[in-house]
DNA sequence: CTCATTTCGTGCACCGTTCTACGTAAATCA
DNA sequence: TGATTTACGTAGAACGGTGCACGAAATGAG
């Protein structure tokens, strides 16, 4: 790496100067474009590696590309989201683009905002993770910006790509699990109803839910428990869903975020897992497989969707114009709690 | 290449044009500079409401400041650090600049690759938390752009500041919280020896831990069991710890992502916490708060690093160039474990 | 009323790239 | 051999801001 000091930095000028070429000529290997020969390439190489040369983001992308993706996270602290943000990672890096990260902290407005400055930034493209803006809105911005979104079903988007687990099949994969085992009485733990947001993943679980439970002939005893999101007060409200009269006897809990206050709820009031209570939660997070929690769950192989991600996104800077969605399909991760 | 769109975007120009200024007056009003009039910033910043005009960073960036705040994540997973990050853009958030994040996995030449992206990229600074790079390397690179350092313990730097947790102090609270529940046999679990990370918090916590148990007089008791990072298995380790000649009655964890396994090896060997083993850890992880876990913890707060080492740094990039070394105190969270 | 000083606004030279248009030499074709 | 085509390299105009140098107008001092 060895540069020097940093008296003047080294621009490409720099470069041409030393390497006795036009500025041009060196702009044109450091984009491999086409129209130039071995003995320059070799030449300005040198020169390149001999000064330490790193072009400037902010030069470049006031005309070209700045070789950037920006990605949108919802929040950080769902280990889901990383793992996202990983596969997109392995598929970026080998094609020589660098990621800048925001956190939207599921918040609108917020969000609004990391994008727009995203935009600002001249950032070749941008992914979307489980975003909590309206598909209305991502429609415009992705007139703007070539735009993948990962985790918000929108099958009719047009301006943008969509990469989804199968959240429906998910849901039916925990509710016939339960089922195998001989529960009937089975519940699912839902997200509180505030906006409509029916193309977030939790509505998707629970058409899944309910259709299965349809499908099994169990729709009688088919119910959705609302809870309040994480950030709230909510230990009594699981404790009067665990032993109110209608408590059920497995629970199908659309976030791991969820099924472990569940299962520490359970263990508070001396319910007896899985013998008492079923449980199956959502997502694979890493404190669900600690033995002594031990859930079900079913995992979305986040890394894989990150991966999908990321290549749809290069293909559509690279020209692609008509939208993809794509859905991949989860597993089961049998645990202690069936 | 590109896609077909569109609308021409409004610029600096299109905004003087319509305010019937120059674009210098224009550039002025943004930064909201010296030597303009009331009457004329009224009129600019009507123009550009109307027009909605957002300045371009990339622009910007090749004169002026981009206002955009680069921070260098060692990891995503461990929770203390998204807390550090809450912490930064508390601040930065109300005085107007952007954060862009990037994610180290604990490699240093990933890391440097991303500092140098940073720089690249015209950021105004840098926060760097719990970077793997050597301090002689961040000495070189806080040449380049002002710099300050959370989680590394380097109170000689001279470019850059550094804020910590006082991580002796921590680990002597935990020694003295077991050391006052009657506990005489404690054994510290550490980070295995790498490369001469001298400055790392892991280090600092042995240090506190070995002199604590000097000066309570059970030197000849004490003794650091290493373990591999979490991404390698460890079970069989942690086993063995438990279960050997040499198994201790009470465990100092130096973070949480080791306590939580103990634990559970522990739960898996029918040892009875605290009765049998006692416990605490450090970094108070969401995880260790759970009631099935019930983990004491050392909680460093990590908002109000994120929130120092943000103002330190906007100081800094006001024109501070003599170091500041912040030490934070720590708080012991007593739980079942003692 | 003149001269000095401050206040306000503008013109223009950058910043470090990309990319189009163009010139020239070498290679291919008829 | 001359006429085209192809390959390589260059000059120079963008891109969208910043900030210095400067002039004009307004204000104050004597």
């Amino acid at each position: 790496m060895a540069d020097g000091n940093s008296d003047t930095r080294v621009t490409i000028r720099t470069v041409a100067a030393d390497a006795g070429v036009s500025v041009a000529a060196v702009s044109k290997v450091m984009r491999n474009a086409y129209g130039v020969s071995d003995a320059l390439r070799l030449k300005v190489e040198a020169s390149i590696e001999k000064l330490g040369y790193r072009p400037s983001v902010a030069a470049r992308g006031m005309r070209g590309q700045t070789f950037t993706l920006g990605v949108l996270l919802v929040d950080i602290e769902n280990p889901f989201l990383p793992a996202v943000f990983h596969g997109i990672e392995e598929v970026t890096e080998t094609k020589g683009y660098k990621i800048m990260v925001a956190v939207g902290k599921a918040h609108e407005r917020r969000e609004t905002q990391l994008i727009e400055q995203m935009i600002d930034n001249r950032m070749d493209g941008l992914i979307l993770v489980a975003s909590q803006i309206p598909s209305a809105v991502m429609e415009r911005y992705s007139r703007q910006i070539p735009t993948v979104v990962v985790g918000h079903h929108e099958p009719m988007g047009l301006g943008f790509d969509t990469v989804n687990s199968d959240d429906r099949k998910g849901a039916r994969m925990a509710v016939m699990a339960l089922y195998q085992r001989g529960h009937r009485d089975i519940a699912m733990l839902g997200m509180e109803w505030d906006t409509g947001h029916q193309a977030d993943v939790s509505p998707q679980r629970e058409q899944g839910y309910l259709a299965t439970m349809d499908e099994l002939g169990l729709s009688d005893r088919a119910r959705v428990l609302r809870v309040p999101p994480t950030d709230m007060p909510r230990d009594d409200l699981l404790r009067h869903y665990l032993t109110g009269p209608d408590r059920p006897r497995a629970i199908f809990c659309w976030s791991d975020l969820d099924a472990v206050p569940v299962r520490n709820m359970a263990w508070q009031l001396g319910i007896r897992v899985p013998k008492d209570l079923a449980l199956v939660g959502y997502d694979n997070n890493p404190v669900v497989a600690l033995p002594m929690i031990n859930v079900a769950s079913i995992d979305q192989d986040g890394r894989r969707m990150g991966r999908v991600a990321a290549e749809a996104l290069l293909t559509r800077i690279g020209g692609r114009s008509v939208a993809e969605h794509i859905l991949i399909e989860p597993t089961l991760i049998a645990r202690g709690s069936l």
